[in-house]
DNA sequence: CTGTTAGCGCTTTCAA
DNA sequence: TTGAAAGCGCTAACAG
């Protein structure tokens, strides 16, 4: 009941726009939406007026009225994952060309949350979601069933038709586990994550045909399934290194379960890269900070987010085209923690050039050259600097 | 223009499950809302043609009706700054047990976008917003001026009389100060940020006080000024060590700016803690996995987030009670950086116990129990099997 | 306890 | 080019 006299005056609205500027609140609307066909001096006085009553436009009204907002949700399932730090930045940078505001929800991989953020996008008829579907397919369903422009982001959701961003996961996992034979490790073991998320699915498929390339025995004792967050890797990590023959080394399916898998590494006293070598699937900030600092499959995250934006506002004009998917590249980037012979890791070609991606898949669609992804704010301080004094 | 037919069908609205259940728009709406004063019989009815007809309420109409909105912005100054995670969370737990739904915003440190998202949160007619101002008070006047509810959150905004959730800045930047001078060092520098903003200023006096109370000399010399940003803080320790008497400790007031720091310090081959000892202000995640492990200043971010919450339903359902300023307490947390003696620095409180604030400022407001703010998550893995892996 | 009815603030035909 | 008027979907008096 005491909401009710929360905003002591009543807001101005275009009634006392119109009455002031003597003109009819149709033309408040046209000058407030920009519709040219306005007597210039009619356009001035309503200006005037509407800085004179300090008005403010009300998006509840207008959503109402026309029937959609200009509000993306992005439904992120882990705000404390780096990940989606630059990847927001990448949908908010096209969401706004596009004359969206975007809002973040965070899904924090619970089932629960990210429903109650599904249920109020829907409530308030947001103009489209971005989400990172942390499970339940049933969820996107109710997205899509609803007319709702929807781009799912980093994990494919299973037998629904929805556009989609992704990474090549499998080739990623490729590169980092044949990366790690070619290191010299014998006894390679895999951390992935829950097996209803694609990206544990394929980043483990990626890490077994390596393996099998390499004419290695691709056997479940050196698997292990955790829940993609960092307590996760450390237990698994300590699993491996109770089994009856541990691992030399090991490719880890996203950032966080790497550091907990590092970390217990460091607590059980093992050294890395000489007694395990380690390669991650994403980049942490400051992984050249980490003694030693950690090898990982790279993505490119600015571009997944404005790859993703694009597809969103594309759907929203024309809610009938067919979906897609596109698939960006990742690269992998070599630095100590997988190198066990002593000596500068630069020698590898690092950053995605030419060198380091030989077997692109097929029907990969490369939008991103990795020359764009890297021009934007990734968290990497001033490299000039670093360089310049590295002798 | 294509946008009007977005969404093929018309949704069902509360006419169509009157309709159906044959009753009144009313009585639908008061089941809707959980009004007692409904006969069993037809909120079944309601229920079950809601059911069938999928029906999906229109926030935006109710919105409207009602002048308000159950959506909180919460506008960070900057999504990549692990120090919003926790925060974050609990904004969203004491939210959900409002009934409010929270979007993040983005600010971004930049003043444009945080900007935008204030217009839109008023636009939006959202029911609340917390904001890390990242400057220009002015924004936070738009806000209160028109009666939404705001708490500043982190950061003290200027000449605005709002309510407020800070850490104990000056005590955490003295305790972090005092460590060093403990510890032997004897030119301690420190790295700050824009004078504009309260934290930076609050943080250089804490330096500066504690260095006097040491007898030391306090000169502009070993103070520099950056943006709170990784980049900043490199080039601020570069400009330190390029100086005629480079430091050999240095206070960090933000996390960001100390991993800047740092990395500047292994790439200048400044051995830390031997040549330069660091403490920083604010955790990082995986402080633990840098070596040295890093020493710093911890806030509890989760309660910061809570307390905001509180603050926020508090001012939504009595806007007219006076504002207030909710003070939590830092905690010094010693690890490597900081630490010149070779030996384990496990001996030395930490983790806020009682010997780790022993100076607590007077008027400071305990809404946080340290043990209630390391109750929850707070990015570190499993402790249990870390300590019990450890010698 | 239930229904009728009048808007919330805005956009958009439709007529002038 | 401008204005009058009809709603968008919902809630909350007010009557019954």
């Amino acid at each position: 009941m005491s909401a009710g006299h929360r905003q002591g005056r009543r807001m101005t609205t275009i009634y006392d726009v119109a009455r002031m500027a003597e003109v009819s609140t149709s033309t408040v609307s046209r000058v407030l939406n920009g519709h040219s066909s306005v007597d210039p001096d009619l356009a001035a006085r309503v200006r005037q007026a509407m800085l004179d009553l300090d008005y403010r436009p009300n998006a509840v009204a207008r959503s109402l009225r026309r029937q959609r907002t200009s509000l993306w949700a992005v439904i992120i399932s882990d705000i404390g994952n780096p990940f989606f730090t630059s990847l927001v930045r990448g949908i908010e940078d096209v969401a706004q060309e596009a004359g969206f505001s975007v809002v973040l929800c965070n899904g924090d991989e619970d089932p629960d949350k990210e429903t109650r953020y599904v249920t109020a996008a829907l409530a308030e008829r947001m103009a489209g979601v971005i989400i990172s579907p942390s499970g339940r397919p049933s969820l996107i369903n109710r997205l899509t069933e609803t007319g709702m422009p929807v781009v799912a982001i980093d994990r494919q959701p299973r037998g629904v038709a929805v556009d989609t961003v992704l990474v090549d996961n499998v080739h990623g996992a490729e590169m980092a586990t044949a990366h790690l034979v070619d290191s010299g490790y014998r006894r390679i073991a895999c951390i992935t994550g829950p097996r209803r998320i694609s990206t544990a699915v394929q980043r483990l498929r990626g890490y077994q045909q390596a393996l099998r390339a390499a004419g290695r025995t691709v056997t479940e004792d050196l698997v292990r399934y955790a829940d993609f967050r960092e307590d996760g890797g450390y237990r698994a990590m300590a699993s491996l290194l109770d089994a009856a023959e541990p691992p030399d080394a090991v490719f880890v399916t996203n950032n966080l379960m790497t550091v907990g898998a590092v970390e217990c590494l460091l607590d059980s006293e093992v050294v890395v890269p000489t007694q395990c070598g380690v390669v991650g699937f994403d980049d942490i900030p400051w992984a050249h900070l980490v003694r030693p600092s950690l090898s990982t499959v790279t993505q490119p995250t600015y571009d997944l987010g404005r790859a993703a934006a694009s597809l969103l506002t594309e759907r929203i004009t024309n809610p009938a085209k067919a979906s897609s998917t596109v698939t960006l590249r990742t690269a992998l980037q070599v630095r100590e923690s997988s190198v066990r012979a002593v000596g500068p890791p630069d020698a590898q070609p690092a950053d995605g050039g030419p060198g380091a991606a030989p077997t692109r898949s097929p029907g990969v669609e490369d939008t991103c050259p990795a020359i764009t992804a890297r021009r934007h704010r990734t968290g990497a301080p001033a490299p000039r600097a670093r360089r310049a004094s590295r002798p």
